[in-house]
DNA sequence: TTTACTGT
């Protein structure tokens, strides 16, 4: 029994109270460690680019960003297309705004021709000069250069795993207890996920959320590392668009700190609803989905969009 | 397995 395993884990960490059938409920969860921002009204996105360029080759009908982004963009800000995943750039913070990756069962087949031990971690020479973070920036730090877009994900072809190194795709995560961990054991579960479904999209980004000071106040608060300045999320977010059987799709959203976090608790402790990480990071997650075709949200029937 | 660092 998922709930009772679940309850197990998080009574013997936290000690704390837990509401079993409605919402998380524990000193993990997001929900009752955050202080939400004041909210603000969403505008209308503007219309899909329907062709986009893939690896900087003009492609014949529909391209493979098309394809990624077929469920809406979140936002237009400095978008870059890889061979395998699409990413938009912050080039206040030094690291992205989101990704968003496409998946499939046979997109996850192992191939061991491609192989990461020949990538290396680079900067994106695409981001005007000011704006991008090098290698440097992370040496010492004692954060992890995180990836966005999971090198794990992106095994079909050498040149699709090499990309998820550039630095674009990177954030700086605490490494050991949260990048190496528990974060970890999120991007397994999406690619376990993904070999159970016909297709999966998700989307992953960071985030910088509100904390209240001694004074009583909300305040964003980052810390910044090496000469770029490279931003430290607070938290990073992962949402994903399950599709069970053709026409049929499941959400589930996640948003972790960017801290150690015991192995003993489930990713489960994670689950917010979507309207938390969209207020926060300014953008709309999945916004052409017609939520009719919608039929479980965070493991329930019935909503919590 | 996949995630990555520091010290040599």
């Amino acid at each position: 029994m998922r709930a009772a395993a679940k309850l197990t884990g998080l009574t013997a960490l936290a000690g704390g109270s837990f509401l079993v059938g409605t919402q998380v409920s524990n000193d993990w969860s997001p929900l009752n460690r955050l202080q939400s921002a004041t909210a603000v009204a969403p505008a209308p996105m503007p219309p899909m680019p329907t062709a986009v360029p893939v690896g900087g080759k003009e492609i014949i009908g529909p391209s493979r960003a098309s394809q990624i982004m077929v469920h809406g963009f979140p936002g237009f800000d400095n978008l870059r297309t890889f061979e395998d995943f699409v990413l938009s750039y912050d080039r206040r913070t030094k690291t992205a705004h989101w990704v968003c990756e496409h998946l499939t069962p046979d997109r996850l087949e192992y191939d061991p021709s491609v192989d990461r031990a020949k990538c290396a971690f680079r900067s994106d020479e695409s981001m005007h000069a000011y704006f991008r973070s090098d290698n440097t920036d992370y040496k010492g730090s004692g954060y992890d250069r995180g990836h966005l877009a999971a090198a794990g994900n992106h095994r079909r072809t050498q040149n699709a795993v090499d990309q998820t190194f550039l630095l674009s795709n990177m954030s700086p995560q605490v490494g050991k207890g949260f990048n190496r961990d528990k974060w970890n054991d999120l991007e397994k579960h999406v690619r376990k996920q993904t070999k159970k479904c016909v297709n999966l999209y998700v989307i992953t980004g960071p985030l910088y959320l509100a904390k209240k000071e001694g004074d009583g106040n909300l305040y964003v608060k980052y810390k910044v590392i090496g000469k770029n300045q490279v931003a430290v999320p607070t938290h990073f977010f992962k949402s994903l668009l399950i599709e069970r059987r053709p026409g049929e799709f499941e959400v589930e959203n996640y948003l972790m700190p960017n801290e150690v976090i015991p192995d003993s608790v489930p990713i489960s402790s994670f689950l917010v609803p979507q309207e938390m990480i969209e207020r926060s990071g300014g953008f709309l997650l999945f916004e052409k989905l017609d939520k009719k075709k919608l039929k479980l949200v965070n493991g329930k029937a019935g909503g919590w969009w």
